[in-house]
DNA sequence: TAAAATTTATGAAACGTTTCATAAATATAG
DNA sequence: CTATATTTATGAAACGTTTCATAAATTTTA
C-alpha cells in the first residue's frame, strides 16, 4: 500500500493543499473548521508527513548529527545515549555515526551527515586539526566538538577540565602520602593525553617531586606492556594514575599478571569512571568525567550555533569528580609491606 | 557560500543536467569526453549531490535504519558497532537510534525513521509484538528483527541459539560435578529470558536434577538482591547461571558483599561475555554471543527482503561459544569446603 | 550519399513538501 | 449598501535530484 501524501489529505478534507501545510506547522490564520477537517483527515489516512520532502523544501532537517569515534567504547557510548536523549527532547532527531579512529573514514561520514542536510553536528574527531573535517564550501556547517577537542579547534568545544581533573587526582594521591607516582598516557599528541599529563606535571610540580610519565600507545595491550615493565623496574612506583579507559583495562590486567595487589603493593588511580572498575575488588578509585554535562552543554552550543547566536569559538570546560574506591590507600601501607617483602 | 548543485556543475561542465546525472550514476551511455568534463567540474567545484533530493525522487535513500534499546548495554553496543560496519561496507549508510524500554518510544523512533525515507531497519525490539511497530499503511516496510525476537514475530529474525547456549552452558556445569545449578533470569516474559530458561530446563530434566530458577526484575539491584537470597539460603547451590549481562553484575556484586569466592565457594557462569569479565579476579566463565555473526547475518537478511528475494520470515539461529575462565571448577573443590566451613 | 538504425545528450516532469503572492471571503468603515 | 481593510484559503513555484520520452548526433546499411 503506497504512503499517504499530503494529497490525500487535503482532497479528503475539501481543502487545499497548502492549507494541510499549514495546520501541520501549527499556522494560526486557519480557521478552527477546517483546521478540525485536516487534523481528522490526517487521522483516518494515518498521514505522516515526509521528512525528506519537507527537508528538501526548507532546506534544513531538524536532526542532527552525533559523530564519535567508537561506541564500543564506555565513554562515547554513554556520552551519545545522553546527547541523543537532549537532542530528542528538544524535538530534534539524531544521526548517529561512528567515525572509528581513521581521518577520511571520519569525513567521510561527516559529509554524508552534511549531504543529509543534518542541521549541524556533535562530533569527538579521532585526531587532531578537526577542522580539515569540513569541506571548503561547508564553513558554515554547524558543529560543536566534544571531548575529542584539539589545541586550534576553530568550532565551539565541550570538554572535561582534564587539567584541573588530573592535577585533583594527583593531589589526591599526593595527600595519602605518595611520591613515587607514575602516570601512564596515550601520546601527548592526543590532546586530552596532553592536557592530562599537564595537569600532573603541574601538581607533582608544585610538590616539588619528580614526575615519573610512561607513554604507551592506544591498544590495550600496550598499556599491558607499559605497565608490566614498570612494575618490573627496581624501585617501582607506589601509585599509578592511568589516563584513560583503556590504559585502565591494561594496567589491571598487568597487576593482575604479576600478582601485585590493589593498594598494598600499589595503588591505582583511573581516569574515566566506567562501569567495571566497582565490579573489580578492590573498586578502582577514579576520575569522573561529567558525561550528562557535556551532553547538555553541547547540544545547547550546538543549538547556538545553529540560530546563529554564537560567537562560534566558546570553549566549555566542565569540572570531574573524584571518586574513591578501594584500590587507593595511604602509601605507608604499601611503604610497609613493600619494605618488609624487600 | 551556498552549497553547489547539480546545475552549476551541468553549466561548468557545458553540458545538461541529465547528463551530470548519468556520469554520477555510472550511466555507461555518455561518453568519455563528456564524462571526464563532468567530473572535472564536480571536482572543482567541490560538489556532493544532495542526498535528500536524490532521496525524494528515486524513493529510496540507500540507507537503512538500526534500532536498538540503548547502546549503553555493552552487547547492543558491539552489535550496533558491527552491523554498522557490514552496512557501510555494501555502500549504504546507517542512521542509528535508540529505542528505550519503551514501547511508545521505540514506536516513534521506528516511524521517525519511515519518514526519512530509510529503506529498511534492523531492530532490537525492547518488547514482545514487534509487529505492531509498523502503521497499518506500512506493512511493506523491510524489518529484520535481531536478538530481541518474540515468539510470533512476523519479519524474518536473527539471534543467538538461545536454548542450545544455556543447554551447553548447563551441560558443562553438570560435567564439572554440580548438580545445585541456579539459573538467575529475568521474567521469561522476556523472550530470550523465556528460551534460555527453557534451554537450561530441559538439560537438568535431562539429568534428573531439580532446575532452581530465580526470576529477577529489569535492573542490577534487582538482580542483587536475588542473588543475596539465593545465597543466604540454608542449602546455596555450588553454581549460579546468570541469564545476561546485567545479572552477572548484580551477582558478582551480590557474591563480593557477601564474601563468598569463587570458585571455591561457589560457581559462576555468565550469559554474555563482556569486556570486564576477563578483568575481574578470577575471569568469569562466559556464554560469548556469536555478534559478528549476528550483523552479518542480519543485514544479509534485510539485504533479501529490500530486495523482495525473501519470503519474509526467515529465522536464523546463530550458535553461541562457551568460554571457560577461573569463576567455575569442579564442584568437588567447592563441597569440601563448604564441609569445611559448616 | 541518403535513409535507416543506433547511440548519446537534452529538457521537462516528477518526488512531497513549504512558502509566498494573490484570490476569495469576511469584517469594518463611511 | 458600497467601498475598503482585513482575515483566511488557494495555487503555483521552488527545493535538487532522477528518469523518461524525445531530440540530436553518429554510425551503419543500401
Amino acid at each position: 500500500m503506497a504512503r499517504k501524501t499530503i494529497k490525500h489529505v487535503a482532497e479528503r478534507a475539501s481543502v487545499s493543499i497548502g492549507t494541510v501545510s499549514k495546520v501541520l506547522n501549527g499556522d494560526p490564520t486557519v480557521k478552527a473548521r477546517l483546521r478540525e477537517q485536516v487534523l481528522a483527515a490526517c487521522g483516518e489516512l494515518e498521514y505522516r508527513p515526509n521528512q525528506v520532502a519537507a527537508s528538501l523544501r526548507r532546506q534544513h532537517s531538524k536532526s542532527i548529527g552525533i559523530l564519535v569515534p567508537d561506541v564500543s567504547n564506555t565513554f562515547y557510548a554513554e556520552l551519545v545515549g545522553l546527547i541523543e536523549d537532549c537532542v530528542t527532547k528538544s524535538g530534534y532527531s539524531t544521526i548517529i555515526t561512528f567515525g572509528g579512529e581513521n581521518p577520511e573514514k571520519m569525513q567521510g561520514r561527516i559529509r554524508s551527515l552534511m549531504d543529509r542536510d543534518v542541521d549541524g553536528a556533535i562530533i569527538s574527531p579521532s585526531f587532531n586539526g578537526s577542522e580539515l573535517l569540513i569541506p571548503e564550501n561547508g564553513n558554515s556547517f554547524p558543529i560543536v566538538v566534544v571531548d575529542r577537542i584539539s589545541a586550534q579547534d576553530s568550532f565551539p568545544t565541550v570538554a572535561t577540565d582534564n587539567v584541573g581533573a588530573t592535577r585533583a587526582g594527583t593531589d589526591y594521591l599526593l595527600s595519602i602520602g605518595h611520591r613515587n607516582i607514575a602516570m601512564v598516557s596515550n601520546s601527548p599528541e592526543i590532546y586530552n593525553s596532553f592536557e592530562r599529563i599537564e595537569g600532573y606535571k603541574a601538581r607533582m610540580a608544585e610538590a616539588g617531586v619528580e614526575p615519573d610519565l610512561v607513554i604507551v600507545g592506544m591498544s590495550e595491550a600496550d598499556a599491558e606492556s607499559g605497565v608490566t615493565k614498570l612494575l618490573q623496574r627496581s624501585n617501582p612506583p607506589s601509585a599509578i594514575f592511568t589516563a584513560d579507559h583503556l590504559i585502565t583495562k591494561g594496567a589491571v590486567r598487568s597487576l593482575q599478571k604479576n600478582g601485585v595487589r590493589m593498594p598494598h603493593d600499589i595503588s591505582l588511580l583511573a581516569f574515566d569512571d566506567v562501569d567495571w572498575l566497582s565490579l573489580v575488588e578492590p573498586g578502582i578509585s577514579a576520575i569522573r568525567q561529567p558525561t550528562g554535562q557535556l551532553a547538555e552543554t553541547a547540544w545547547y552550543q550546538l543549538q547556538q550555533v545553529i540560530q546563529g547566536n554564537s560567537n562560534g569559538n566558546t570553549k566549555s570546560r566542565l569540572p570531574a569528580d573524584l571518586v574513591v574506591r578501594g584500590s587507593t590507600a595511604s602509601a605507608t601501607i604499601k611503604n610497609l609491606k613493600a619494605t618488609g617483602t624487600q
